[in-house]
DNA sequence: TGTACATCAGTGAACGCGCGTTCACTGATGTAC
DNA sequence: TGTACATCAGTGAACGCGCGTTCACTGATGTAC
């Protein structure tokens, strides 16, 4: 979505530079995606306007309809990048502890969930906030929203595959409308996974971008100070909700 | 905030009717806000014009500013009353059941919020989404939107009265800044719940919100189909984890 | 009760602005023979 | 290697639109004597 055109090596000397023109593309299409982003920044997701981008990148506005059809496509492109933005940090940050460190593992990937909203204050609002009136999210959108509650996911099943599992204080019987929910779920992502593990996941993942929201949002101003410490303490919480084991050390 | 003239007895016959001009003011206030309410409804909060607000109404433009100086002040009227609106739905919801039924109270609480977002998703998302861009929310909006965390915390401290409280399997030690916050919180509010259990109703408000939010924004469109019964659940957890009786049966 | 004046609500025109999108065009880059 | 043609990127003008806000004005409602 973000680059339509072949991704072309730069320096294949053999061949006489077959794709100049192509090459130039993806960069021009990289600097408007750049430009709408700051953009977003300044303005929001509302006010994002063609040309005010084409403006930045320096060209005519009609110049732009060259590489989105739409101001509506960019945004799409831009709600894309953002996704895989965030879950690309996530992964990252996950990937860097030990594959044993379970606990550590957990906190590593809502964490970098946290920082990468506090830096991208704009992008996060529009992928988590209010949608954007009038606009409709295209199905391109459904992958990359999904990584993260998939990494999380997969950390479960590791952690149970470990003997990892919450103390049984939680053995409520589930109402018969959410277990039929939470078996399609399954089916889909985690065929490994009790029902309520799988529901206690969905809700720690409702819970991560709830509390993230909050503080970015400003909606616990003048309550909360450190909202690091608190953020942190609630997350290990959630964690041992269910069953996962404290991070090792640092 | 909403209308700043005096209330007037529409039918006081002895004095000689002081005030035709200062009522008519009052109801056309309300006509205004009422259009900006069905124009939020359409276009969202990034879109509210003055404008299409005098339209609706059947004034030229320039005559709404007798009533709001400005887009923004009549944005600032449209969050109070939103927060309102919530907060009294809530307050009505809880006020109707039987003081004794602690965990009936809270359910009503949170369901309440919950179908007021459903019944109202554009005011629920001018408070509870993204911010507006550069709009800077003014003091009038904080004591409404303290109303409902108030609410529920009131019903805690009544549980606690009546000897409601947490099994404690979640007797972690709290990291000082977490308590230093908490501490300030009791002070303002609640000067008799622990601080755990006030850092689990500070939880309890962000999962409430975040988990409206995610039905809401659609973040979870093809996961969990049938909402209410999963947020009941969600709720149910939530209460039991604050020490809170089961409802009395309906 | 009646008149003179002050207050206020609503009008209509105008300001300067930015927006998304279309279109005919120029000139440069690539391709086929 | 050289020429003829097709493709494509970017230009500049124009379309029709809606916006927030200001301002001098008219006429109705209220107040003081």
């Amino acid at each position: 979505m973000t680059t339509s055109s072949q991704p072309v090596r730069p320096g294949s000397p053999g061949k006489p530079a077959p794709a100049v023109r192509s090459r130039v593309r993806a960069e021009l299409t990289r600097e408007i995606l750049d430009a709408g982003r700051r953009q977003l920044g300044e303005v929001g997701s509302a006010g994002l306007s063609l040309r005010a981008v084409a403006r930045e990148v320096g060209m005519v506005s009609s110049a732009v309809y060259r590489y989105f059809p739409s101001r509506d496509t960019l945004l799409t492109a831009l709600i894309v990048d953002a996704y895989s933005a965030v879950a690309g940090a996530a992964e990252q940050a996950e990937r860097a502890r030990p594959r044993a460190d379970l606990g550590g593992r957990w906190r590593a990937t809502v964490r970098a969930v946290r920082e990468w909203a506090l830096a991208h204050p704009q992008e996060y609002a529009l992928i988590f906030g209010s949608p954007v009136p009038g606009y409709q999210a295209p199905p391109d959108t459904i992958d990359p929203a999904a990584r993260i509650p998939l990494l999380m996911i997969g950390i479960l099943r590791e952690a149970e595959a470990a003997g990892h599992t919450p103390s049984s204080d939680d053995d409520r019987t589930i109402p018969p409308a959410v277990l039929a929910d939470l078996a399609g779920l399954r089916s889909l992502a985690a065929p490994t996974l009790s029902e309520p593990q799988l529901a206690r996941a969905v809700m720690a993942w409702t819970q991560l971008i709830g509390s993230i929201s909050f503080e970015a949002f400003g909606h616990l101003n003048n309550v909360i100070h450190d909202y690091a410490s608190y953020f942190d303490y609630q997350m290990a919480g959630v964690a041992a909700a269910l069953g996962l084991p404290a991070p090792a050390a640092d």
